[in-house]
RNA sequence: GGCGACGUGGCCAAGUGGCUAAGGCAAGGCUCUGCAAAAGCCUGAUCGUGGGUUCAAUUCCCACCGUCGCCUCCA
């Protein structure tokens, strides 16, 4: 298949059957409620590892959940609460959604403070290899030391300094030598949770928790690194430059998968904003399988906008399939179904083109059900919608979410007590 | 300012180097109906602007205008 890489910026092929894929994908920081825009980029990378095993390929998957930064820390005591209760009860809503739209659970789901002996040995050896210094405690990844920061942001070397220093982020710690340097660990301010490390007690930055967890799971390289669109830069430009100097390697992820933003109401949907839409909202109202379908119908890299109307749309649309899978033929010659699987395949192979295999599942639903009215034996082509509607996430008639999936979060979730 | 997207009928939104440019919502007309509702049928697009490439562009290229995202809170 081909997937747009944000590192080359060109479409390149991956073969999931050459190798397994080792696949990580940015979860959330649980300091703050989740909606559908993080639903979005989950369910964009569910179809991705449901489309990738439906072509034989074997993936194992893991997604990180950042339980201590500067968020967790910060939003905790307002809340009346401390920054491990906090992290485990919006982690535990974020499941929920999850297990809700049928999004597979990752092999492996660590916290960030799962992984403190591994984020401090990045932290050792890139001091030792001259990328990062330890200054009052902390410890930095010095920018400069590494030429090609910027490579998958693609903004310039040069601009990014004047940029950063036009915007008033020069010595606002005065413990960097570089206004672009940034923090791999962290020096315990008063009352802040911390752990022990070569440089006195304190808690690892944002951004070294994914490249420990990653090499911890992975080692030093994977095929496919995904998230949101907006952690680009700076996120997955620091978890580069981390993780290529700690393991000497030549790359980190083969293929950098970014999913575009959610907007609602004329903006991007975020926290800040206020304007957001809940899943555990729609769900009262929608099927996890409207959902579903909706978010299937949006491109994952273009930026789109909710809208109720459109969903309303999904749904008529998903009583068809569901009804196109159900239906009674009868005994005339077999319905070929051919044509829609190779449109089907054709369009995910072509960078997850989730609406065009969407579009052509429906119209193919459509003619499923006048085939069998006109009495011709539609079973095998059922068979197949159906497993064509499961790379989309869809559940038609069964009821409730795949038992893996439940199975597998509820795993997960064991680690997140919820009070 | 930099990087990257996007701009299709009132709104939302597919799609394509040439054959009537999907579909949904809204609107108007018609059928049905005592009226209405519901349902069914019918009606609408110089595909942002200006150039270029081409026998042919809405589709490719360039410029411009506009909208949006990112540029250390962010999926």
């Amino acid at each position: 298949m081909k997937l747009y890489n944000t590192l080359s910026q060109q479409f390149e092929t991956f073969d999931p059957r050459a190798q397994t894929t080792r696949l990580y994908v940015c979860g959330v920081t649980p300091y703050d409620t989740t909606h559908l825009g993080h639903a979005a980029t989950y369910c964009t990378f569910d179809i991705l590892i449901r489309y990738l095993e439906y072509q034989g390929g074997k993936v194992i998957f893991t997604e990180n959940v950042t339980d201590i930064d500067d968020d967790t820390i910060r939003e905790a005591p307002k809340r009346g609460t401390n920054w491990r209760d906090l992290g485990n009860y919006w982690t535990a809503h974020f499941i929920r959604d999850m297990i809700a739209l049928n999004v597979r659970p990752p092999d492996f789901y660590p916290r960030a403070t799962d992984v403190i002996p591994e984020i401090i040995a990045f932290a050792k050896t890139l001091i030792e290899k001259g990328f990062a210094y330890e200054s009052g405690g902390s410890v930095y990844f010095h920018v400069n030391a590494y030429a090609k920061f910027g490579q998958l942001s693609h903004i310039p070397r040069d601009q990014m300094l004047a940029i950063a220093n036009e915007r008033g982020n020069f010595p606002d710690d005065p413990k960097k030598r570089d206004p672009l340097d940034f923090v791999l660990w962290q020096a315990q301010a008063p009352g802040e949770p911390a752990w022990d490390s070569p440089w006195g007690p304190g808690r690892p930055g944002w951004h070294i928790e994914c490249s420990a967890m990653n090499y911890k799971t992975f080692g030093p390289t994977i095929e496919i690194h995904g998230g949101g669109a907006d952690l680009v830069f700076p996120h997955h430009e620091c978890e580069i430059a981390q993780t290529v100097n700690f393991t000497g390697e030549s790359y980190f992820a083969k293929i950098w998968m970014h999913a575009a933003m959610v907007g609602y109401k004329g903006e991007k949907m975020s926290k800040s904003l206020g304007n957001l839409v809940m899943v555990s909202e729609l769900l009262k109202k929608y099927s996890p399988d409207h959902i579903r379908l909706y978010l299937a119908k949006h491109h994952y890299r273009a930026p789109w906008e909710f809208t109720y109307a459109d969903l309303d749309f999904s749904v008529s649309q998903c009583t068809h399939l569901t009804q196109a899978a159900q239906t009674q033929g009868g005994d005339g010659p077999a319905m070929d179904y051919a044509y829609a699987r190779e449109q089907f395949e054709n369009a995910l192979a072509d960078d997850l083109d989730s609406p065009t295999a969407a579009a052509g599942l429906c119209a193919f639903g459509e003619a499923l059900i006048e085939h069998a009215d006109a009495r011709r034996d539609v079973t095998a082509a059922q068979t197949w919608l159906r497993r064509a509607a499961n790379v989309l996430g869809l559940r038609l008639d069964a009821f409730g979410p795949e038992a893996r999936v439940r199975s597998g979060w509820e795993q997960h979730s064991l680690r997140f007590p919820s009070a």
